[in-house]
DNA sequence: TGGATAATAGTACGAGCGTTCGCATTTATG
DNA sequence: CATAAATGCGAACGCTCGTACTATTATCCA
């Protein structure tokens, strides 16, 4: 690996922590370029702007909840199972995020008016995810661990829901016992939604 | 009414649009001065600093949500009526905050690192409305609207959360029927939390 | 080890930011 | 109506931003 690479690589990190807490929008080169003891210019010419920069930075982000939260989930048995692991997985992160940031969350706000091919690029990520969510939730469905009549949709939307209370109240509001309510809702939505007849396969 | 006072106040609405859309910190001297047709000074002149403006149009946002949401909801019956009441003007206002942006959600993201005033003052703003809601469900349950053992922390957490699901859906993502699915998800809520054995007064 | 190439520093530019200050003009008041 | 006060403008300041260009240094390969 030439030694190019290898520094770019050290920005990247860097720069994915500072977009973690600032947002990516507050990612700065000045600022990016103090943190790594380098010159502005030395930085910039790892890349042809700082949208890239930004979209390097996401790319990056999206391969580390892919390999923290979805690959490992995937391994479990479908249905239930699954998705217990996905949102385990999920809330694992996120309560680590409390203290970083999450630049799912972050960037759903500070792109949801500001357009252009950083906020495509951010919504067919979480899309991604939902969808993933959604073909989950589908085959609980399908398997028998939910009820028929249940909305798949209706399902992700309130788990994602959670998920955002969570960051919501624990990062902004610094309130204790958040991951908990996060959790106790996700049991109640389960209860909720199961097949009092258990499996039908 | 003084001629300063009347533009002011001219000055401090459309600095609410322009940070329901930018966000707080995304609110400029300049593109408002713009937009005022003014100069950037004589805008300025109004408010001792780019601070005292964002505190003042944080107050105007506040009086607003008061206004339309809380304040009307406190006429019904306390317990389930109220609650709903409240949810529902909390919805219709987030619906209509699709197009505009909501500035207790942008904020709680834009603050969630930023210590200072804004911040503070947001976050007060915020419990404050959550401390309603506390207070709202606490009555539900007294009143037997519903069961005893219910933990309205709980119930707050999860209102919330279906609340920033529609916000983070419907605005980011532009996906239809989220509206749908925060009122089913509060329906759901209800049917969970409520006492079979109906009210005990 | 020498010569091509990659990597970084340095400098400068134009734009936008919040803010200050002095001056003109409009407004309100005795 | 005159005068004092309130109001707004224009220019400028120092700062930071992303970016372009040049020069220097470090690295890689024959």
């Amino acid at each position: 690996m030439r030694k190019g690479e290898l520094t770019r690589a050290a920005i990247l990190e860097v720069a994915l922590n500072l977009a973690s807490r600032d947002g990516l929008e507050g990612l700065t080169i000045g600022l990016l370029a103090d943190r790594m003891n380098m010159s502005k210019s030395g930085v910039f010419a790892h890349f042809g702007s700082r949208e890239d920069l930004q979209s390097e930075v996401l790319k990056l982000y999206h391969a580390n909840f892919e390999r923290e939260v979805f690959f490992p989930s995937i391994k479990e048995a479908r249905g239930l199972p699954r998705l217990q692991a996905m949102y385990a997985r999920w809330i694992k992160r996120v309560t680590v995020e409390i203290a970083s940031g999450c630049i799912y969350i972050s960037g759903a706000v500070e792109y949801d008016d500001r357009p252009g091919p950083i906020r495509e690029e951010l919504a067919s990520m979480v899309r991604a995810w939902q969808e993933a969510l959604l073909r989950c939730v589908e085959q609980t469905i399908a398997i028998g661990d939910f009820k028929a009549d249940t909305d798949p949709h209706q399902v992700v939307f309130e788990m994602y829901g959670l998920i955002l209370a969570l960051h919501h109240d624990a990062r902004f509001l610094r309130m204790p016992g958040s991951v908990n309510r996060a959790q106790t809702g996700f049991d109640r939505l389960i209860e909720c939604y199961q097949n009092p007849a258990g499996r039908a396969l």
